[in-house]
RNA sequence: GGAGGUGUGGCCGAGUGGUUUAUGGCGCUAGUCUUGAAAACUAGUUAGGGCGCAAGCUCUUCACAGGUUCGAAUCCUGUCGCCUCCGCCA
């Protein structure tokens, strides 16, 4: 439920940052919707009060009466909540100050870490995978269509040592490991808000359950309507499903952007007032990892038109394509300030109160684009494959040829 | 998929139409006692809202959603979860 007190006055705050973020919401209707709601409840729950008293007392003359007015009360009430609750559903979460305004276009730059090694005529990830043996795009297609793959050989031992690599990371920085269902009823998605804008993007079975985009959703949904203690930090592995409506002609060639990959998420749960600090320590994990794999990129803050229905800011992390000789986000981190707590109903309690808390989710490692990254990056001119130091302790090989 | 059982507060567990504002116990919190702790005793303790400076008043909540009734944890219908057995199956 949204805080109608807190927009009533706040209510140019939120008119700019609606507009900021590109979103359609009639804000006076869900104010004056608002408003109503909590005056229709007051009668409605003072006629119930009546009823309570006039059952206790037995009087069962006036307990018919009453009920007649209250049925029909109740009535307009549930239609009122049904209105408020539609509209409320459009009402995406705010962009934090720092955000910059604008679009897609508009993301500003924030640092670059690594120098683009210079390589001769570098070949792309297709290439370099499919001439040693460890991709097949073909085989992909033959058996489920376009934008699906095959892994071979070394690349599936690659995917492996990423995920054990991460882990290790992730695990000596306190986080919990959750490993869960990559299929969620639909309370579960709808509390993230992926059922909303982004509902095209979305597996749906015959089940009525959906297949998860990414594990960000299973954790979100694993404390759903509950209170919990904070920080509470999750590292969750998944496979990912998207069905990449709506971006044909968008990176259709290779492993960039498929309907199934592989990705090791964090999830954060925390107090209001630290969520800023915890974005800045997920951006710095994921940097870590990155730089770790020996990986050139750069540090891009999302506009406020960028950002997804549920985040309040966002930083993504865009590594260095050399066949591309350019950036592209692998490492995506959102802090989501309480718009998903406030769908998921997750509380804590402060000072014995109960509160929404933050939650922040982000990219630890999404596999096929960062193998795409690690084998273009790290090709060497006889067209093998160099494997960063980092990885040499999870695999038995430091090159594939 | 079939048959049977079952769902009550943080946990265990009573409760088959109105003194149940959910018995009792465990746990937890505070207090008394104690040098300190334990034990004992006393009190508090499901959760989420609304009004109010506060004291307090009040609504909702016994898996979920409907229904019957002046009144439902309790009766009826549907749904879901879990357990046991059978079938199928990696």
């Amino acid at each position: 439920m949204l805080d109608f007190k807190a927009i009533t006055n706040n209510l140019d705050e939120w008119d700019r940052g609606l507009k900021r973020k590109g979103a359609k919401v009639d804000i006076d209707k869900l104010v004056q919707l608002g408003g109503e709601y909590a005056k229709l409840l007051q009668t409605v729950e003072t006629l119930r009060a009546d009823k309570n008293a006039a059952a206790k007392a037995k009087d069962i003359e006036a307990g018919k009466k009453i009920g007649k007015d209250l049925e029909k009360q109740e009535k307009e009430l549930d239609e009122l909540a049904e209105k408020l609750e539609k509209l409320s559903e459009e009402v995406p979460n705010l962009p934090l100050a720092d955000v910059p305004d604008g679009g897609e276009e508009d993301g500003k730059v924030l640092g670059q870490n690594g120098k683009p090694v210079e390589i001769k005529n570098p070949k792309d990830h297709i290439t370099l995978g499919s001439a040693l043996n460890i991709l097949d795009i073909e085989g992909g297609a033959k058996v489920s269509g376009a934008r699906f793959y095959f892994l071979k050989n070394q690349a599936v031992q690659l995917e492996f040592a990423l995920v054990n690599f991460v882990l290790e990371v992730l695990g000596k920085k306190g986080f919990e490991f959750l490993l869960g269902p990559q299929l969620l009823n639909e309370k579960a998605m709808n509390a993230g808000g992926y059922l909303g804008k982004a509902k095209d993007e979305v597996y749906k079975t015959q089940d009525d359950l959906y297949l998860i985009g990414t594990s960000e959703q299973s954790m979100l949904a694993y404390h759903l309507d509950e209170t919990i203690e904070v920080p509470k930090r999750y590292a969750s592995f998944s496979t990912c499903f998207r069905r990449e409506a709506g971006s044909y002609g968008k990176d259709v060639k290779g492993i960039i952007r498929t309907h199934q990959f592989d990705k090791v998420e964090m999830f954060s749960f925390v107090a209001p007032e630290n969520s800023e600090k915890e974005h800045e320590f997920l951006v710095a994990i994921e940097e870590e990892i990155l730089q770790a794999l020996e990986i050139p990129y750069q540090k891009v803050m999302l506009a406020a038109g960028d950002l997804s229905m549920a985040s309040a800011k966002t930083i993504d992390l865009e590594s260095w394509i050399p066949s591309q000789k350019r950036y592209r986000e692998t490492h995506s981190c959102s802090n989501c300030t309480d718009w998903q707590a406030r769908r998921g109903n997750v509380r804590y309690k402060k000072d014995g109160k109960s509160e929404f808390v933050h939650t922040l989710n982000g990219t630890a490692i999404a596999i096929g684009r960062l193998l795409a990254v690690l084998w273009e990056n790290h090709q060497q001119e006889d067209g093998s494959i160099r494997i960063p130091k980092a990885l040499e302790p999870y695999l038995g090989f430091n090159e594939i040829k």
